[in-house]
DNA sequence: TTGTAAGCGTTATCAC
DNA sequence: GTGATAACGCTTACAA
């Protein structure tokens, strides 16, 4: 058990003053060759690390980035693990740690890291439309990013997959395939209920791009999860207009399975006799049954884009562009679920 | 954005020198009720909260619990959440935060953690039967609990699950519905090459047992995940013997479903013409199709465990029995998946 | 019951 | 280029 030594056994060591072993690890003041060389052999023998409070007191940052993660709540509880490991690996990448919160203990939570100094910077995931954290937020002394848009971002940086992008790529690849209509199969009630706001920019961009492109949308919504009622939105899809070319288009990423399993029970060979365009992550796309020709939400690309921000926001050294509310951009992957074009 | 203050204003504000301040907070002598009054009002009134940095160095201790998370794998990414979660909580309930670092560190997360200071105790997820971070984690100065038991603990303390118990339990269940022969649908290949230690800990248990009730038992191992492997497996388990009343032990959860539509597909209904015993978390028991009995795995009740053990070696002023090598037990859940006995 | 003051281990401002 | 030394904001003897 190394008993934990600290940076004047270092100096005594290298035999050189305390504040020395601190430029040198710092490299705030020119260190000749030599002495750097003999106190980094000193450190390395003694194995020695800075104390991370001490530092924190007399530096101003603790190198700590504070994550709110919404647990409990049912919705895509998979999918939060990707996410959660690439803002770690990225604050590890910048020599910082990860403070986990969840998000039940609300706004007093975010107040709490803030008053006690805790962390330099914080990442807050799945923001609600209305979420009574982003006004104590704002608030706040250190920067604080928002994975969500909510209505009132208070000059926020938001971080968010664009949802109106994703809408209009899906829409102009059904029209460019020579589909004539395409009926929205939509999210459960409650997720509409509960935060809109994604849920509608995709919905109000489907409508407006569609009618652009001078395609008939019809949105089918609510459509709760599972089996049942999939099949009752599928057939009231199918019964939208009569022949021509249909596109079903399925931003539920938990309903994207049971959409095809309607489909083929129903006798229509997705990619033959309909076509179908699901918003999922490509993994997902890539499992179904058959792989579904999709647009892309990979929450990797957001916390990716989180932790560039953050970290733009706190090394201001760096000359790359200032960021605001990011969206993320969906990209298409071309499956086996839309019919060629006629 | 408060002006973050220190205890010095407290103190100005309430009439009072600056340690009584620190004497209220931690109640480390008396105080008078009207100096408290006044006291707690001031801090009220600043919104005050103590410097976790400067706490950390002047008490040595951080409030910190660090825990090695094993993201990256494949295996079981959603069970972690509620684990995570129930870590989370209790660390909050005892004023510590939570700092998570991915297992992908290695040995070397453990010594930064340590050297820096940066964590009181900690918790290392998924423990294989070899693991490198055992070694490293028994040296460290800080106390350290391991999710699941490696091979050499070296004193460290362990929760686990505690799978000899469970198959017992399953065994003695089948043993009472008047089952006269068993078969055992192991793991994965990979799993039982990764770390044994649990499987091999059930598989011995499970034989044990049933010879010592005079029960005939076959293991069928490795089964894969998936349906064709379930189904293979079933087949092979159907032969086993001729007649009689066969009860199927399938200890991983990930092959319970497709078991029981293997049965299904051929005509052997779960609870009439064959039983089923699984070990899982009741909640995916329970919505099985059918409701499978089941010998309960809840990761709650291992990191409940985990924690208890945890603040009873940082808060040494209790009175609770002393922990050491701690096997959470299985409890079995009747639903409807055994037959009756004749 | 309360106040004074000495650390805790860094960073950063002075001097030299 | 390097060494003293004063913060940083708290906990905790030691006095009173």
């Amino acid at each position: 058990m190394a008993q934990s030594h600290t940076s004047r056994d270092v100096a005594r060591l290298a035999g050189v003053s305390q504040s020395t072993v601190s430029y040198v690890m710092t490299g705030r003041r020119p260190i000749s060759e030599e002495t750097r060389l003999r106190v980094e052999a000193a450190i390395e023998q003694l194995t020695y690390e800075r104390h991370a409070g001490a530092r924190a007191l007399a530096s101003q940052r603790s190198r700590v980035v504070g994550l709110f993660v919404p647990f409990g709540d049912g919705n895509d509880t998979v999918g939060k693990l990707p996410f959660i490991e690439n803002i770690a690996a990225s604050a590890r990448a910048h020599d910082h740690e990860l403070l986990l919160v969840t998000a039940d203990e609300g706004p007093s939570g975010l107040r709490r890291l803030a008053g006690r100094s805790l962390c330099d910077a914080m990442i807050i995931m799945d923001i609600e439309l209305e979420d009574e954290r982003v006004a104590v937020a704002a608030e706040l002394p250190v920067p604080v990013i928002l994975i969500g848009v909510p209505s009132d971002p208070r000059g926020l940086h938001c971080v968010d997959l664009d949802f109106a992008q994703a809408a209009q790529i899906a829409i102009d690849e059904l029209s460019a395939t020579g589909h004539d209509r395409i009926a929205l199969l939509g999210h459960p009630a409650d997720i509409t209920r509960r935060r809109l706001n994604y849920v509608s920019r995709f919905i109000d961009a489907a409508c407006e791009h569609a009618d652009l492109l001078g395609i008939r949308l019809e949105v089918i919504a609510p459509v709760e999860l599972g089996r049942a009622a999939a099949a009752a939105a599928v057939d009231e899809a199918m019964a939208f207009g009569a022949g021509g070319r249909l596109g079903l288009l399925v931003p539920e990423s938990g309903n994207v399975q049971a959409v095809l399993r309607a489909l083929n029970s129903r006798g229509s060979l997705p990619g033959r006799d309909v076509s179908v365009v699901a918003v999922c992550t490509d993994a997902m796309a890539q499992d179904a049954e058959p792989p579904v020709t999709n647009v892309s939400m990979e929450r990797r690309d957001v916390s990716q884009r989180a932790m560039e921000t953050l970290f733009w926001l706190l090394e201001p050294d760096q000359r790359k562009p200032p960021p605001g509310i990011a969206l993320v951009p969906a990209r298409l992957t071309r499956r086996q679920t839309v019919m060629p074009p006629p």
